[in-house]
DNA sequence: ATCATAAAATACATTGATGTATAAAATACA
DNA sequence: TGTATTTTATACATCAATGTATTTTATGAT
């Protein structure tokens, strides 16, 4: 029934006030359904608290967005961004996959809410075919961002198989691997990590 | 609201009817629950479809079960398995590997059901903490089964990683990759998990 | 300062779900 | 076959959530 201590709001001092207020109280109650989102998954995440999380009411969001679902919507397509390690270039293979390793296990422990809410989101999706379908056709436009950005930094020859699917083993180890830690992270501690993805240079 | 065509019973004929009417509807029941989840998700399966698939009523479950937690509780009780691959003692590791790849596979079409159940189940975990400590104590125990089991078939010598870290890694991959075949089957064929696979091969 | 317009709060209607209490039906047993 | 008991169905109370309609409040322009 909504907490009162925390009700802060949290889009307060982010720039100049500016004229569109639009924008501010869209982008707040965004936030505040991504914090709700990463507690409580997606499906579970409701409005009520969503709102009361912004400081305001569910009057505010139907004001700003047609329904639940387009709301919810928004913070996914705001917020979710592959990951863009810090990769060197002309290190070998091996040391670029550590630097993966440990972005990705820092990512699990850092933005654990955000990542929790993706994947609550994808369970909705796997169960939406209409929001599967866009899902699975931004993740090929995804797949190919990371292959031009990866062409950078590493050489193709080096790698156990063609870069398209290096790129894709590459996603699903990540989320494999996050998912586990966040579930039990005394089991994948970092070392785990970093053994996984080196594993995968020849 | 229920299907009206499609209300079979499913625990039809398993065997002789036998005297514990009580068990067959407890099973049929968790069969119903199982299939429901695979379709809605832990979260938003209703008991009153799962009832309906059954053949029965509400009423019936709340005589078998207390609460709904407890139905869809025994349903992952009951059917969560670990994958066992067909491996052959001697084989070389990389060969091992494409087994586990392609069993992997195969287990993403066939159960796909009872894997978006278990995945989705997950997720209810991450954000209810009783369940997660349950799980991830139930899981120690699969990582140690897993790591006898595989001390069998592969030589300890081959691995580029510790066995331990070794099979929380295949479990990671398994279900990562799995988790994205759901998502889109043409991004994610058999190639790319067998690539997978063997790439953890030194 | 006044008025028109936009934004947010409140009040309301509706729905879908769980869980309980009670009645009906099926089963086992004497 | 008749009765006690268990199992399932029905009816009911409750709750939490979404979405809509309406009112109040804030904002901006003239």
């Amino acid at each position: 029934m909504a907490r009162t201590a925390s009700q802060t709001k949290l889009a307060s001092a982010k720039g100049r006030p500016k004229g569109d207020k639009r924008e501010r109280t869209r982008a707040a109650l965004i936030e505040a359904a991504g914090q709700v989102i990463g507690e409580k998954g997606f499906e579970r995440a409701s409005l009520e608290e969503v709102a009361a999380r912004a400081g305001m009411t569910r009057g505010a969001i139907y004001g700003n967005f047609k329904s639940k679902e387009e709301l919810l919507l928004a913070f996914v397509g705001t917020h979710w961004r592959p990951l863009a390690p810090p990769l060197k270039k002309g290190a070998p293979l091996k040391e670029q996959l550590r630097i993966i390793a440990r972005a990705t296990a820092q990512a699990a422990d850092e933005r654990r809410a955000i990542a929790v809410g993706a994947l609550s989101f994808q369970i909705y999706a796997l169960t939406h075919e209409a929001v599967q379908r866009e899902m699975a056709a931004g993740n090929v436009h995804i797949y190919r961002a990371i292959e031009k950005a990866l062409a950078e930094f590493i050489d193709p020859a080096e790698l156990p198989m063609p870069l398209g699917r290096f790129v894709r083993v590459l996603h699903a180890l990540s989320d494999g691997l996050m998912f586990q830690r966040f579930l039990d992270p005394d089991q994948f501690p970092d070392a785990v990590f970093i053994s996984a993805f080196e594993a995968l240079a020849p």
